[in-house]
DNA sequence: TTTATTTCTTACCATTTGGTAAATAGATGG
DNA sequence: CCATCTATTTACCAAATGGTAAGAAATAAA
């Protein structure tokens, strides 16, 4: 796989998402940078301000919070390609209290926020293309939350399961636990009802 | 209170997010309209297509979805001026599977979804206001599952009574409840635990 | 390979929350 | 004002989940 062949898995979910001009297209080649990193990798720090914009080509991260009690909690796990970063300091450069890491070997195209702001001004269809991405990132986050208040833990992991059969694999359960609102051990117990 | 002091408060919070030109003020002010509800009153209803952009102006407004087993939950309820409508159906059409219901009596600046795409494309600071929006949206839900990941449901309680006050002297316990995540019986439980 | 470190599992018990049902309080409409 | 309906509270018990701690398993390091 070279640079284009990665660029083109890019192009491929924005062109699903918004139709986009060749210009655009040159835009992102220019600016976007690809980049490979190992498993177990700390990729954005929390507590600093976030400079990349990331898009994953392949492989499985994670987002995390470290909290006062000194407990991780996984905020989030890409499940495909696409975007993936924190939003708190999405337009405004505020400093992220999470942590974004790689828990497979992975493939990244990203870009710096500063260089990202210039191609949302010049870039015709890009704004509408980000507009998108937010209204579907609302709605997947609201659907998360509604089965946080509606589903027992149980539910929640056999939804997850269903869902991302192939995270179950290469995702160490504690991630899955606090992702879903579970300590290990329940999830753990969980499981095994679950087996027999 | 006449239409141009509801429009007032509406420019004011937009002009909060993202300065606005005259233009594209003249331009809302032309496509919207003052809409006055009463209490207890449906505005949007699940399982239709929700034709408005609503923007509360004042009252209490919720959103809440009927389960397949009977039950209500309560997604949303807005605490201050904002929007409040529905996402499910922001750029695409789809049918919601949420209502929107009044609390109180109510004042709203509202317009039609259609007329906002031709809005979104006149106005010039518009799409920008939306990605601030939209980013705001994101983080507060961001935030709110996170507290029903690591919250107790006592605490979601008390956090929910200290950032909004006003609400508990208005809004049923049971939609607070079922906000929260919690049974109205465990949720009155509470409420008692913390008045001794 | 062997050792060390981390992760997962299991068991035990405490606590929280849910579910059912009934009593009380409050609101609504005639 | 009364009658009716709905919302809230309370009590009881069952179920789900958390917390501590220890052992087993897997992984990484030497």
């Amino acid at each position: 796989m070279d640079r284009l062949d990665y660029f083109n898995i890019f192009f491929d979910f924005i062109h699903k998402v918004n139709p986009m001009t060749e210009y655009d297209k040159q835009l992102c080649y220019d600016y976007f940078e690809v980049k490979k990193f190992a498993k177990n990798t700390t990729i954005e720090k929390a507590g600093k301000v976030h400079l990349y914009e990331n898009f994953v080509v392949s492989g499985i991260l994670r987002k995390y919070r470290l909290e006062e009690t000194g407990i991780e909690i996984t905020t989030a796990i890409n499940t495909k390609p696409g975007f993936f970063s924190c939003f708190s300091s999405y337009t405004d450069r505020e400093i992220s209290n999470e942590n974004l890491e790689s828990i497979t070997n992975c493939v990244l195209i990203r870009a710096k926020r500063e260089d990202i702001d210039l191609l949302l001004k010049q870039g015709k269809t890009l704004q509408q293309f980000t507009l998108l991405v937010f209204q579907k990132i609302i709605e997947e986050q609201k659907q998360n939350a509604l089965d946080l208040v509606k589903l027992t833990a149980k539910e929640r992991y056999l939804k997850f399961v269903y869902q991302y059969p192939q995270l179950i694999q290469n995702v160490p359960l504690q991630y899955i636990a606090s992702l879903l609102g579970i300590t290990p051990q329940s999830l753990s117990r969980i499981r095994k009802e679950i087996i027999e």
